[in-house]
RNA sequence: CUGGGUGUGGCGCAGUUGGUAGCGCGCAGCGUUCGGGACGCUGAGGCCGUCGGUUCAAGUCCGAUCACCCAGACCA
């Protein structure tokens, strides 16, 4: 991709209603956009990295065997009133509207209700169970307070699985599977070795559930470990009885800051019962679907990674979740022709800094921008058929013959 | 929602005791530059968040309102 075509005009300084680190970032290097507290557009840039973690995601949930649908954001409140969530006292993050024609809609801040209903037109007996499906949808939230850049928004992309089976035993083998995909998923995404599987509270749903937390200091959460990591839990879960129940005592914890990437809830029967979702079992007996919610917030993970590799030049991206893997440098007539040969060639792996501005500046935007490798080549190079590949990570730069990289190009 | 703070060209900021707005960056043109955010000259761009008040006169004082930020609370 051509910069001059990414809406991206880096800012040397950041707007001051940001402060979360990989917001200034995110917004100086042309990530995103804001519109509201909360509410961020996704610029090419932005949009182009959302796109490889959701398809990370999605390639895991369809190893999981589970399809994929889109349910909608605008939600009937029918299925939430059998559920008592209509009611804003009992969910304060509801944005609601209505229909012209008269009557209240709700805009989806989370779909168990809807799905739960849906899944009655297709759960009929046994036979149609076990039966899962997930999306990638919008949702959206009336966050009394928004912050920390898309860490925290009003309107915010999420996955969720919804999974339906006919006991809690065919649940929880269900539910491990999740588990360890999404332990695919933070490992795929550059976070395995910062995110831990927490305990953390039920809620309303079941006596606990599990929270993935990345640890990260202006992370939101808290959370208590034990020296190898093998316990870890929430802090709103931190009494007496979890800690017998998970066998650790309250002196040998320590706690630090984390951020929830993730959560899976065994839901048992808190939907399928008032919504009256069940089956004909064997002997032709009626059963109630036992349930489970699974959801990663997708633009939240993101902000994650931004603001867990950023260091002070700007942002690091993972190379499995980077808008492109190179970002191309020309000096020079001759170099500039050559890379624009090899941007419309490998349009996917190049961003290509057509700007005509002057070297020093690209370098520090291409810093700033945070691909994994800068690739720069001059007529200087170019005369002894070579090219400099400069790691963002470890800054640790080297020549590569021109023969050599476009070996390793076509081998990607 | 409670408490605190901020709204002035695209971004960051200054603006004295009220007298009709300025700087840096960015942007446009010309020229010199061209491997680490160049330089010179010229130029465009602002009803000072909004509404109302006080005053001969309001960016500046008063009131209201909206937006944004921080801390807390909240958070399937």
């Amino acid at each position: 991709m051509k910069l001059s075509q990414s809406f991206v005009k880096t800012l040397r300084d950041a707007p001051k209603d940001e402060t979360a680190k990989s917001a200034k970032f995110l917004v100086r290097a042309g990530f995103v956009h804001k519109e509201l507290a909360g509410v961020y557009t996704f610029l090419p840039l932005g949009l182009i990295t959302l796109k490889k973690i959701e398809n990370i995601i999605r390639e895991e949930m369809n190893a999981l065997g589970s399809p994929e649908i889109q349910m909608t954001a605008l939600q009937n409140p029918a299925p939430w009133q059998a559920t008592k969530r209509w009611e804003s006292e009992r969910m304060d993050i509801w944005f609601k509207t209505e229909l012209s024609a008269g009557g209240e809609l709700g805009l989806g801040p989370t779909h168990e209700e809807p799905g739960t209903a849906m899944m009655k037109d297709y759960i009929k007996s046994y036979k149609d169970l076990p039966a899962s499906f997930y999306q990638f949808q919008t949702k959206f939230r009336n966050e009394l307070r928004a912050k920390s850049g898309i860490m925290r928004t009003r309107e915010f992309l999420m996955k969720d699985l919804y999974s339906f089976n006919v006991d809690q035993a065919a649940h929880d083998e269900f539910y491990h599977k999740v588990e360890r995909a999404y332990k695919n998923v933070y490992d795929r995404v550059g976070l395995g070795d910062c995110t831990f599987e927490t305990f953390a509270s039920g809620g309303a749903f079941s006596k606990y559930s599990h929270e993935f937390q990345t640890i990260l200091d202006v992370g939101e959460d808290t959370i208590y470990y034990n020296h190898d990591k093998s316990v870890v839990l929430n802090e709103e879960v931190l009494n007496d009885e979890i800690l017998a129940d998970l066998g650790v005592k309250r002196d040998e914890l320590e706690s630090c800051q984390a951020a929830e990437v993730g959560n899976i809830f065994s839901l048992g029967y808190k939907f399928s019962e008032p919504l009256d979702l069940s089956f004909s079992d064997k002997d032709g007996k009626k059963q109630l679907v036992y349930m489970g919610s699974y959801g990663i917030g997708v633009s939240r993970v993101m902000g994650v990674i931004a603001e867990k590799f950023a260091d002070d030049k700007g942002l690091v991206w993972p190379e499995t979740v980077a808008p492109f893997k190179y970002y191309l440098v020309a000096i020079g007539e001759k170099a500039g022709k050559l890379a624009a040969e090899w941007e419309s060639k490998y349009s996917d792996l190049f961003l290509y800094d057509d700007r005509a501005n002057r070297p020093g500046e690209k370098f520090a935007d291409s810093e700033l921008m945070g691909l994994p490798f800068r690739i720069v080549i001059s007529d200087k190079t170019l005369d002894n058929d070579s090219l400099e590949q400069t790691n963002r990570k470890t800054g640790e730069t080297k020549l590569l013959t021109i023969k050599d990289f476009l070996g390793i190009l076509t081998h990607v």
